[in-house]
DNA sequence: GCAGATGATTCCGC
DNA sequence: GCGGAATCATCTGC
């Protein structure tokens, strides 16, 4: 084990034991205390958009306190490390002495056997920084991953967003002010809309059948605003203007659809049939309305 | 407790 | 950089 071919003796500090250090560092894991990482749990926390909510703060609390747990556990390792290393380091020595006595032992030699201790047991040291690290990545996941602070958007918001994606059915691909327009009306981040218009797209393209209804439901609302703002407008005597909230002029809808490769058959169900179902929603409406 | 719904993340291609 | 697709993690209704 204690072989000494290929050792150089001096060797340049290994990167990957710097990479290791300066993340456990910045952690609070390693170097001096500071509030067992609440800095870096700060960071992230704030990074992952967490506010400094009631509940938010019995999780950072927790969090603070596994940490807490996790860099004891370093320590009395690394202690325990450095104790066997040390043990070690004198046992060799010792057995070097006594060797002494039959065969002429250089300084230089012991020297050599020393750094050799010294590197297997960094070596182990390093397995430990690096299982460390893994703990705190964990750490980190389990606490501050943003999917676990998930919270359903409230209906007002679902609302207006159905509202905007079944009124532009044919090219549902909000452009950037449309985005920070609903993101406004919604009290969410632009991002949460992207998201939103993301994972509608694609739920709604694998099952059309199933969103049948919902689009049927926003396809009379939209016809009912529609009328009415019609009948305000022609009141007014001034000419109607349908989904005027929209940035998105025909023709850029044409020619986004077709660059998003939006199915055709979708755009078909909000030209015809999608009309004919409003129509028929809008007379069952009506005459609902008058009774 | 479970299944389905839903918001967020990640990976990949364009 | 954006969007599609798959996936994860949580919420919600039963």
């Amino acid at each position: 084990v204690l072989s000494i071919r290929g050792i150089q003796d001096e060797d340049p500090p290994d990167p990957q034991i710097m990479r290791l250090d300066n993340m456990l560092l910045a952690e609070g894991v390693s170097g001096p205390e500071k509030g067992g990482g609440s800095a870096a749990a700060a960071a992230a926390a704030a990074a992952a958009g967490g506010s400094p909510g009631a509940d938010g703060g019995i999780e950072h609390s927790d969090y603070r306190a596994k940490l807490a747990q996790i860099r004891q556990i370093y320590h009395s390792e690394l202690e325990k490390y450095e104790q066997a290393c040390s043990e070690f380091t004198n046992h060799v020595m010792n057995l070097l002495r006594e060797q002494s006595r039959t065969r002429p032992i250089s300084p230089k030699e012991i020297e050599r056997m020393v750094a050799i201790i010294h590197r297997k047991f960094s070596s182990i040291q390093m397995q430990l920084k690096q299982s460390t690290c893994e703990a705190v990545m964990i750490l980190r996941s389990r606490f501050l991953d943003a999917r676990r602070k998930r919270r359903n958007f409230n209906k007002q918001a679902t609302e207006v967003l159905n509202e905007y994606f079944y009124s532009h059915l044919s090219n549902p691909y909000p452009s950037e002010e449309a985005k920070e327009e609903l993101a406004k009306k919604c009290a969410i981040t632009v991002s949460q809309v992207s998201n939103w218009f993301g994972n509608k797209r694609i739920r709604y393209k694998k099952n059309i059948g199933k969103f049948q209804e919902e689009a049927n439901l926003y396809a009379v609302k939209t016809a009912v605003d529609a009328a009415s703002v019609s009948a305000q407008a022609s009141q007014a005597n001034s000419p109607a203007t349908p989904n005027s909230g929209s940035v998105v002029t025909g023709r850029d809808r044409e020619v986004r659809g077709a660059r998003h490769n939006w199915p055709s058959v979708v755009r078909v169900r909000e030209g015809l049939a999608g009309r004919f179902i409003a129509h028929q929603r809008l007379l069952w409406w009506a005459g609902r309305s008058a009774r």
